[in-house]
RNA sequence: GGUGCGGUGGCGAAGCGGUAACGCUGCGGACUGCAAAUCCGCCAUUCGUCGGUUCAAAUCCGACCCGCACCUCCA
């Protein structure tokens, strides 16, 4: 049973074959890194993340590769806005998102490359186009010549007369044809500039990817990814630019996730409606981000707003609910004199561990499909939630839970979930031993019939953020 | 104007030819001193509208109505 994907290319889905057995070779469009990044960005980021995820999951060895664009035009602005070098800018900022990918969970790629460390590779690149007829040069400034590349259009399903109806396309009246885009720009004064053949100036926007992806992953690959509005021109470019070059098929499949929107509409950095995810997580964990973000379909779109995320809030704790009672129950087994006894639920609860593992991988198989995944991470919750009501004893259970937990655990590691123990950490250790002379005070009030008492105690530990649950076994308690 | 995507219960969201998953919310019940957590049950005769194909359609076809996106920097 293999994976199928939705290829942009065919505008079908197909069976996942990588070109190489075992591996896959990835390139996910990165982020131009001239601000903190926003809620809009991290979607690509988590998605293409679970999606390596599942392949490495599956076995393969997974090449990863995701560029910085360190060198744009807005990068510019910015930094002569701020008064500082572009690069410099450029840098911190990248420190910065890697700040919240982490927070994220996102695992690192395997390569990282930027911009201004691959200028020889790009000059290269264009002077080869440029030495095939593919490209020209018009006063220091190198152009793309669109119609000589026949299958220009076929990603984003467009004829050149299209594009032409489209008629927004600002006219350069040097251009050879309005389509023609720029691999390489002259520098204006004051910008910063990199010496080429044909002057000072720097690489146009799509020229890089086409560089850095054939640098690291040769010129055909497995897998490119980025945001829809990428497919054209951007990823349009980058085929007519790679194919033109190389001769041969740039990507095979080639994926793009839906946008998030405030109130249904596009969230964007020109609209100026966009949340930074630095400002999110202020109000929320990252887990819950995460969780939210792969709710949904990653090709769909996903509207954002504090109520869906407390909503996810509550789901995923419910998931992280079930892994501490899980927990919770293992470990009173592992010190049970009783052992031995039988435990009729566990052949069964193992069954249903090994249904979850089948659904949740037909799930992924077809097209990452995470919204479903998840809905399978439910029914597993609710199954453990059972069979720990029904009260597992003995050598049976034992193995069982252990078991469940293992995939509970892996799984969730595929979403990049952790459900580890909310319950204070090592530093709050003071306020662990306030609660616990607490939780005793209260223990003894209702030994004694003082419900009131009892009641006062639990309302104050919840104004401290702390959720009292008795159970047959003692009291215990959790953060909020 | 051209090209795509989408409209599923109060909200969110799967399903894409075999008779509506899952989560949140709400309601009822079990458990509890009361809670919390958990479990059980209920909440769309119906999937934008109107037609068509089919033994069978939310799922296919056609028309229409809405919403969004791309064609310009944008994940």
């Amino acid at each position: 049973m293999g994976i199928s994907v939705y290829n942009t290319l065919s505008r079908n889905k197909e069976p996942l074959i990588p070109r190489k057995a075992g591996k896959i070779g990835m390139y996910v469009c990165g982020p131009t890194t001239y601000n903190y990044i926003h809620l809009g960005n991290a979607r690509p980021l988590v998605v293409f993340d679970t999606v390596r995820r599942y392949l490495e999951y599956l076995g393969f060895e997974v090449t990863f590769v995701q560029n910085f664009t360190d060198v744009d035009d807005k990068i510019i602005r910015r930094a002569r806005e701020e008064k500082r070098p572009p690069l410099e800018l450029a840098r911190s900022y990248i420190e910065e998102y890697f700040v919240d990918a982490d927070a994220l969970q996102v695992k690192r790629a395997t390569i990282y490359p930027k911009v201004s460390e691959h200028m020889d590779d790009i000059i290269a690149f264009v002077k080869g186009l440029q030495e095939k007829g593919f490209a020209y040069e018009i006063d220091g400034d190198v152009y793309f010549a669109v119609n000589r590349f026949e299958e220009y259009g076929k990603l984003s399903g467009r004829t050149l007369d299209d594009l032409q109806a489209g008629a927004r396309v600002e006219v350069d009246d040097r251009k050879r044809y309005p389509g023609d885009f720029a691999l390489w720009k002259k520098a204006k004064p004051d910008e910063p500039y990199w010496d080429s053949p044909w002057g000072p100036g720097r690489p146009g926007w799509h020229i890089e990817c086409s560089t850095m992806s054939c640098k690291y992953l040769g010129p055909s690959f497995d897998i490119h990814a980025g945001g829809f509005d990428l497919v054209f021109p951007h990823h349009e470019n980058e085929i007519a630019q790679s194919e033109a070059f190389n001769g041969v098929q740039m990507a095979k499949y080639w994926l793009h996730n839906g946008f998030i929107t405030i109130n249904q509409e596009k969230m964007s950095k020109s609209l100026g409606n966009f949340f930074l995810l630095r400002d999110i997580l202020k109000k929320f964990p990252a887990q819950v981000v995460r969780f939210y973000l792969l709710a949904t379909h990653y090709r769909s779109p996903l509207d954002f707003d504090d109520e869906k995320l407390e909503a996810a809030g509550k789901g995923l704790e419910r998931l992280q609910t079930a892994y501490r009672l899980l927990q919770e129950k293992k470990s009173g087994l592992e010190n049970d004199s009783r052992a031995g006894e039988t435990s009729p639920g566990a052949q069964q609860f193992r069954d249903q561990i090994n249904e979850a593992r089948r659904k949740f991988e037909e799930a992924m198989n077809d097209d990452f499909n995470t919204a479903l995944s998840i809905a399978v991470f439910f029914d597993f919750a609710r199954t453990i939630n059972t069979y720990l009501a029904s009260g597992p004893t003995g050598a049976e259970a034992l193995p069982a839970l252990k078991e469940g937990e293992e995939l509970y655990t892996l799984l969730g590691s595929v979403l990049g979930l952790q459900f580890a123990d909310k319950k204070a950490g090592p530093t709050d250790t003071k306020r662990a031993e306030e609660v616990e002379a607490l939780i005793q005070k209260r223990q003894e009030a209702k030994s004694s019939k003082d419900y009131r008492t009892a009641d006062a105690i639990r309302d104050e530990l919840k104004k401290m953020g702390v959720i009292l649950e008795d159970t047959p076994g003692g009291t215990r308690w959790r953060n909020k």
